[in-house]
DNA sequence: TGTACATCAGTGAACGCGCGTTCACTGATGTAC
DNA sequence: TGTACATCAGTGAACGCGCGTTCACTGATGTAC
């Protein structure tokens, strides 16, 4: 057995990097065209100029496509909301503004992986998977600094949850985060899951109103509510 | 012609409104059990003892079907919400509490159905036609008054975007309510729309955090928001 | 540097399945006289 | 009240399609000596 096979450097390895990673691509673009549900192997395969079982070498199954695409969709939402919490001003409450927009800004420019993330397992996927809770914590732990630089939490909250909090924490390594930032952060979270789920279904689109005024209006509130 | 054919009473239309329920029925239990995007005309018609194109003197196709169960969906949804904001205390604020909790229970009850109201158009399914807006309307319609019951808005609010709210509302026969109502409520509907999607979905669920306490959290905020 | 061999990407046929929808039809049911 | 007729629910066959996946195989590619 050669080195390379060992160490998965050698040219077909990188062949088969790049290979799959060019069934990747071609995957989100079926997504992203033909809605949800629209992930066909052997029609990525005709896209690649392949014919449906060569992706057999690349992938076990269907399942497992979808499984990397959703791990590296949390990778680059997490790489998103830790740029803009970078890269912001110094001033924690614009940061928390910046990730907030960086939020929105990463589902609405890709919305076929916003739901790839945050929609219902597709017919007996099992999106509670330890790959995938895992693979949501980046994203997680940029959300929980942002907030955590805000402010000094009350650390009556969150009154019975606490407990609940604690062990979340403890279980996913944001060991120094105090339970009402945990609290505080994952309820910023679901409205912004809200705001950003009717905006890429066109809720807001049917309605004739712009949410922007709404992420602002969310922001003010979050400050005040620390 | 018979009196009955026209007005839609005789025997036979009797016969069709039922069997048309009971096409309905098997459909939504399809989708309770199937998960999303399981629901298939053969599959409701063998559970109804019947073969495939039997259904079509029911209903014209798969998605004129659909079409129905969102509105009926939608107009389970909209009492529900009526049901807990007449029937609560005189109390606006606990009034607003009932109404929250309505909606989260409706949601938690029947996941397919909601995920029916709110997700992406089911490939080609156009959720924007004008039908489905309309449904929309009581449930709306019960959360706009539950807020205007709470507390005079703040005149200055949703700033630039107060036109949109203004032409939203005339479209949609909310003629009376302040823009700043409509600003608060509409973003008080995507945060709980993000709960519950979360929950529903299981994200809370393989955080191990009961979300009861996040939405306790949210009446509050949403009280002092005013 | 050249050759023999092992590896492995990709093919083409096949399996079994389910889908929505159309069509010509049969047979029961309700209705008009 | 009895009979003739129109209505219409439901069938069974068929259309054309696409799906994920398996299998035995060919032929190119990289590797070891």
């Amino acid at each position: 057995m050669a080195a390379d096979s060992r160490t998965g450097t050698g040219p077909r390895d990188r062949f088969r990097a790049q290979v799959r990673q060019e069934v990747k691509t071609a995957a989100l673009r079926q997504l992203a065209e033909g809605g949800p549900e629209a992930l066909s192997l052997n029609a990525i395969a005709k896209q690649l100029g392949m014919t449906g079982p060569a992706l057999y070498r690349y992938f076990a199954n269907r399942d497992s496509l979808l499984t990397d695409l959703v791990v590296d969709a949390y990778g680059d939402l997490a790489s998103s909301l830790a740029r803009a919490a970078e890269t912001g001003p110094a001033d924690p409450a614009a940061r928390l503004t910046g990730l907030v927009h960086a939020y929105r800004a990463w589902a609405l420019a890709e919305p076929h992986r916003y739901r790839l993330l945050f929609r219902a397992p597709l017919q007996g996927y099992d999106a509670q998977a330890a790959t995938l809770v895992e693979a949501s914590q980046p994203a997680m732990a940029a959300l929980l600094d942002a907030v955590s630089a805000l402010a000094e939490p009350d650390p009556r909250a969150p009154g019975g949850a606490a407990a609940q909090f604690r062990e979340w924490r403890e279980r996913h390594g944001f060991e120094g985060v105090p339970e009402a930032v945990a609290a505080r952060s994952t309820l910023l979270w679901a409205h912004l899951h809200g705001m950003v789920g009717l905006e890429i279904e066109g809720n807001f689109a049917s309605m004739g109103v712009d949410p922007s005024y709404l992420y602002e209006a969310e922001v003010a509130d979050f400050a005040r509510s620390l």
